[in-house]
DNA sequence: TTTCTTGCAAACACTTTGCATGCGG
DNA sequence: CCGCATGCAAAGTGTTTGCAAGAAA
């Protein structure tokens, strides 16, 4: 997504657009590591030194209703948020904290099975898999 | 799993047993409605009039560690726990924070098909599936 | 001009910790 | 007895809110 069609899709909500907001969903909507809010807001005072991070949560919350990001909490209170809102499954190193996206074709074939069964249409998924990822492991 | 079962497990890992834990654990362990530290708090004091909330969570940490228990912390910082640690699925509706399992034969099969694909033996996972209830819905 | 957004600081909710006391092994 | 577990209160953490000033439409 561009900054045109961003632009259009506050608009388009009802949301002012302002130089911030659009930093701030460049950010994350490009992102690919899963950051927390902190780290977006320390990205993002390279470039703007006084955004404050109250205005990153509400962005990123405004980004969340609006649909195009999805919010990960985790059980030690932190939330992590990803731009890949499609069926995918989330490898999660609890040791580091990794997080990175897995994708297939079987994946998807497999939820949306799993969805013919259920016989109704999710507003959304969420598909944690946990284990110690390569680096924490050779440590 | 039985209270006899139940002490011998605590015993094996090392921890002691006492009333408050027992009781925690049997509540815990029982649950089938994904309550929150609170809830399973609230319940025990009707037993255990001067329990602390910080031991029901100490205890709570402890099953988990066990791996009798999963943890599913959420964005709005709330955690609910879950003491179905086999593959299954949560239903979870967002408005009224409603959560139940689905589980079926499909699930188990379909998930351990891409796990095969992956190569490595997952220690967890956690399948979200949002979605509103009937009960919101009809309102 | 009107309304929404920002930045700051204070407030918040949930969870964890420190410490003295008490109980299990 | 020794050491971990408990209960309380205080501290901690990430997030949200209230408000005055400022910017978008």
């Amino acid at each position: 997504m561009n900054t045109k069609q961003l632009m259009a899709t506050l608009h388009e909500k009802g949301y002012k657009v302002t130089p911030q907001r659009l930093a701030i969903c460049e950010l994350a909507l490009s992102s690919k590591n899963h950051p927390t809010a902190d780290q977006i807001h320390q990205a993002l005072l390279k470039k703007y030194p006084t955004v404050s991070l109250a205005t990153v949560y509400q962005t990123l919350h405004l980004l969340t209703d609006v649909g195009l990001l999805q919010e990960l909490g985790f059980s030690d209170k932190s939330s992590r948020y990803d731009p890949n809102v499609t069926p995918h499954i989330n490898l999660i190193c609890p040791k580091c904290g990794e997080i990175c996206d897995y994708e297939s074709k079987a994946v998807k074939e497999l939820w949306s099975q799993i969805i013919g069964e259920l016989k109704f249409k999710p507003i959304g998924q969420r598909l944690d898999l946990y284990r110690i990822c390569d680096k924490c492991k050779s440590r």
